[in-house]
DNA sequence: GAATTAATTGAACGTTTGTTTTATTATTAT
DNA sequence: ATAATAATAAAACAAACGTTCAATTAATTC
């Protein structure tokens, strides 16, 4: 046998992608054997090279997509206001909202790093690092309009991105708590975490921003 | 050839262990073959079989190792006085003195869970989760004390650990931070983090918790 | 110094791995 | 219809894998 009725190649490709993030998030990337993942797929392992060149370069290309996609989504989520505050209550909501939708793909981006050669490791680091760059810059500017108090910006954005990106190793939808009510913890955490206080011209954000108890008087 | 001259069983072993760790953190566990960890011991890949049966058992006994080396940590550190805030200043700076000298071994722990047989990851999980109870008992206490402004204790106490345990992530030994630099830093955001609020009568552990800014007055 | 035990080697086993090659069939364009 | 192209199967490759076994030597005990 060889060409399949009803089999395009765009289908087979976007089955593929599928298949793999799956089983690379369950079982980790060395462990899943092309052949298994062909199997997933309903088809035979040498079909996966009409698609990928190799298996290092599958992975590369689903955690590349991965990074462009984040990037992406905090572009479109990116409030227009330079608001520290909004932005970055924009920044967690949208970080939350987005790992708990890609768990999976999260969990290979995570783990894979040591996977991937010199060169496409460094390709991935970039994109992360840019990711990162905009943390950064919303505490900085925080900081330095005195809406936070943070000491070390480098710090607290890695405390903040582990935080937060921890959501995944125990979140599991459909359980105690929603999406919208675990974003909101995580945003209450991080305004107090970055010594957020309250502002003193309302924006409309702020009906969001302070949603909750963050800025409880004591 | 067979016994080398000056081998002694309890070095081997010890030799692997190191090795095995350093390996696995750095290529993962499906990665490094036995043949490749003989090679870094200096012996042949049978001679590891003389120690561990399999190399699944290998792994499992790296990973309890390490957990129950981070429970006796917290044991011996665990202050005695009840007080919430003093426990989980001790709780968090064991934490990252802990896991900062022990980077290699704490990645191996993240990252390999799912190499483990159902039986080895239950008893993992188990010691795991004492660990967490701890925190979440710390919580729980210092939010009735009315010491912490916690919501969601559970939410709260992933969120720390995730937090804390990032820092092997990015934390280099002898670059700009000192391990004492970083749990301080650490120790402020957590506590902000959970709401602490100062003491009324403050306590012998008062002057090291309220060391930095975290209770400062805006 | 002989017997025993501990530690290790070297070779081998059967599987599985990522990947390549060649042939074959479905679909599309002419 | 026929030619061209896209998509897949089937078989094969050498290399690497975890593990076992028998032989061999060092250290220890008697």
């Amino acid at each position: 046998m060889a060409r399949t009725a009803g089999s395009d190649g765009e289908k087979t490709q976007a089955a593929i992608r599928e298949a793999a993030v799956d089983l690379i998030a369950r079982y980790g990337y060395e462990a899943m054997s092309m052949r298994r993942l062909a199997a997933e797929v309903g088809v035979q392992a040498a079909a996966l090279y009409r698609y990928f060149p190799t298996k290092e370069d599958l992975l590369f290309s689903l955690m590349r997509a991965h990074m462009e996609a984040l990037l992406e989504s905090w572009e479109a989520a990116r409030p227009p206001s330079p608001d520290p505050v909004a932005q970055l209550a924009a920044f967690v909501r949208n970080h939350i909202g987005f790992h708990i939708a890609r768990r999976h793909s999260t969990h290979v981006n995570n783990m894979e790093l040591r996977s991937l050669s010199h060169d496409k490791l460094s390709a991935i680091l970039r994109l992360r690092g840019a990711y990162e760059k905009e943390l950064r810059r919303i505490l900085r500017q925080g900081a330095e309009s005195g809406d936070f108090a943070v000491e070390d910006v480098a710090l607290t954005a890695m405390a903040i991105i582990q935080m937060t990106t921890g959501v995944i190793v125990w979140f599991r939808p459909d359980e105690r708590l929603s999406v919208a009510e675990v974003a909101d913890t995580y945003h209450d955490m991080t305004m107090r975490l970055v010594g957020a206080r309250p502002r003193r011209n309302n924006m409309r954000e702020d009906v969001h921003v302070r949603s909750r108890d963050e800025f409880r008087a004591w």
